[in-house]
DNA sequence: ACGTATTACCTGTCCGAACAGGAATCTACC
DNA sequence: GGTAGATTCCTGTTCGGACAGGTAATACGT
């Protein structure tokens, strides 16, 4: 029974498992009036303040269109505010709202929460090793991708 | 510099890996006119024959709505076709066609060529470990979202 | 200074994913 | 036989992601 994951197995693996982990975020992140991606946003956003939406899919290495649209609906639910960047006629700065601070502590238990049904079970120890497995897996899709490699590393 | 990343290294890198994972593939797909998650639909009606959308769904524990529209777009494309179950009034059959037959051999080489990318210059003995490591993942995961696990390990 | 990129953002389109709800059909039980 | 519940599929909606334009505003080279 040459089923589908005998194609490739961690390719298939890759697949279900972003796809778990996606829908486990999904549901976290709706307790807080979020969905995933936005909240990589707001993130950025508390920790570095006010930016320009071209910095956003730089960092976040999205893309333009998304990351127009995802700010769009983060302003709509009152977590972030546009202004006119002075300096430059084109650019929109996008800062966190004093209402989103409330969202920073519940994301963050969230991301933890997130992190630690990931690698349940897992000590201390292994997860270097697995943090590294993982980034060697990056490391590949990068290179493999033609991503402008990240500075570090690879 | 807390950047986002230290909140959840291991669900971040899993976030990344899945995105460039799927850009690869979307990429490769691209090639035979399929878009990612067509071609394990088409992959597991090539291997087990005509099949409800129902199986579909459970097999590769995808959507009901995703993949009515899915199988519509694979039939608009010419790679699909729908009879109505004989035996079964609500179903319909979803089966390969001929001219989708073409394509097999190309939907096997891409997923190869996806997971030599996912796995480059990892030696075959290491390739088990870095199964066994997802498969950790994936079932840490699966209890977490409450999944009707799979019947196997876990 | 003027014309040509380049940049920043927006819109439209198509796709997969998830959820809600609806219609037709089948099944089981009374 | 007839009703209640489950199954099967479809549609609508919202979201992220990607791609292809389109419009301003800025930067650059002559």
């Amino acid at each position: 029974m040459p089923t589908t994951a005998a194609y490739g197995p961690i390719s298939h693996a890759v697949f279900r498992i972003a796809r778990l982990h996606r829908m486990l975020a999904g549901r976290l992140l709706a307790e807080a009036g979020l969905h995933p991606g936005q909240e990589l946003v707001m993130m950025h956003l508390w920790d570095s303040g006010p930016q320009r939406q071209a910095e956003l899919v730089d960092v976040l290495d999205s893309d333009s269109a998304t990351m127009t649209r995802t700010v769009q609906r983060l302003e709509r639910a009152g977590f972030v505010r546009r202004t006119p960047d002075p300096t430059d006629g084109r650019a929109t700065l996008v800062e966190p709202t004093a209402a989103s601070q409330a969202l920073r502590q519940q994301v963050c238990r969230i991301w933890q929460e997130l992190e630690e049904a990931t690698t349940a079970g897992c000590p201390e120890v292994e997860r270097g090793e697995l943090l590294r497995v993982l980034e060697t897996l990056e490391c590949n899709l990068i290179t493999r991708t033609g991503r402008t490699a990240q500075p570090q590393d690879c």
